[in-house]
DNA sequence: CCAAGAAAGAATTTCGACAAAACCTGCACC
DNA sequence: GGTGCAGGTTTTGTCGAAATTCTTTCTTGG
């Protein structure tokens, strides 16, 4: 009873808008890099590569730009965003600081039901492999859900659903670095134990210990990031 | 030479396009509370009321959807974002914990001239009235912009743009629900005193007591607001 | 030869009308 | 008496063309 009715009057995604489709799947080629920051977005090309009008197209763009993820130049169109090390530099303060503060409240707040959470996540994360290919680095969409959800559950239990948020945008948008410069960086760092580190001091309520540990990870994958991107503009 | 080639090819708002100043005046009408939380907002009536078409009212609407101050319903248009008490203590917390990181990340990295920012925008609040009516609460724009520039000028030095982009949208929200209450809400503490303190204490490079005291003024604003939101609400 | 200006071309933005979906109302039926 | 279904009505979402703006190119004068 309950199911059906939850079922019927709000299937949710069940009938999408074509401006909304556009959306994801504008989104989805800007955060795996195959619209490459900076590129110029026309309209009349876009609207015929994805088989829409110009009205769900320029919502699609609005939307993306007010995310962050393209560029609006006033009666010049769009572009995608760019990508610079100044931006990324700025984008992992952000996440560090930002991420932190949650992470601390959550370790303050989290209850046993977090705590299993956490346990759960950091487990599936485990049993994905990272790479879908063993010798050459191959992005793994269901690691990537993984590692997100991993993530998240750290921060869950702070209580601010604006800044979860927000670190879910900021998450997003270092995906996109990352995949941007994935061709060349594997780095062979432990990422595994990184995530054991974490969700052990999380777990010990040690937030002191998890926050630094957590400012690392983000900071070290900045870092190669930062490098082949550094590389790649000169 | 200079003053010309920066006036002439980038006159950033020079003739902004409709559907951004559709946009400014609809986000004012929804930040002043002039267009209620939940209110239906029908496509037709908003196109006469503003004088523009169908693209460019829907292009407004769907970048306010991305903000959060509007929601969208697939198929069924959209509405003001609602404004609930248990939103407005996730809206403080988040302001709290983004802020507070924030401000301790200026404190350490902050130079010369983010002192004497702080000291000016501090400066500049005290000469202005908060309200324009002396007996009668009547909001201030010009004490709001000189409020927003002082909270602005504290966090400016922590060197992570998009978190204070962030916080400029919380700050924003919060606004929007003091506006929500503001007919009854003048509490007669005395604000000027507490931004001084905080102001000293950034100065002082006291981070811990600095947060604290942030915390305190934005939870004891938000105390204020959500007793008259419950009060009004049930 | 270089600079400034006009005109053509291309792109963005906006409008008005059309199609599709949701909503409301009234009616028959169990 | 309430439920479910058909009708019309309202509202949203989409399309294609017009109007405006930007960009580029070509010309003309110094």
């Amino acid at each position: 009873m309950v199911a059906m009715s939850q079922a019927m009057p709000l299937p949710e995604g069940r009938d999408p808008t074509l401006a909304t489709s556009v959306h994801r799947r504008l989104r989805e080629d800007i955060l795996s890099g195959r619209l490459p920051p900076g590129q110029k977005l026309k309209l009349r090309d876009l609207a015929e590569s994805y088989g829409a009008g110009a009205s769900p197209m320029r919502e699609a763009l609005s939307k993306l730009a007010a995310e962050g993820l393209a560029e609006r130049l006033e009666h010049r169109g769009f572009r995608v965003a760019a990508a610079a090390l100044g931006q990324l530099n700025g984008l992992i303060r952000s996440r560090v600081l930002a991420e932190c503060a949650a992470l601390r409240e959550s370790i303050r707040q989290g209850d046993a039901a977090w705590e299993e959470a956490v346990v759960l996540a950091q487990h599936r994360l485990n049993r994905v492999a990272r790479s879908l290919d063993a010798h050459r680095f191959a992005t793994n969409p269901e690691w990537e859900a993984c590692h997100r959800e991993f993530h998240r559950a750290l921060l869950a239990a702070c209580g601010a659903p604006p800044l979860l948020a927000f670190c879910d945008r900021l998450r997003e948008e270092a995906q996109r670095y990352r995949a941007l410069a994935n061709t060349v960086a594997y780095p062979d760092r432990d990422v595994a134990a990184e995530h054991a580190a974490i969700a052990r001091a999380a777990l010990d309520r040690d937030a002191d210990a998890a926050t630094a540990l957590l400012a690392q990870h983000y900071e070290r994958t900045g870092a190669f990031v930062g490098a082949d991107l550094g590389r790649r503009v000169g």
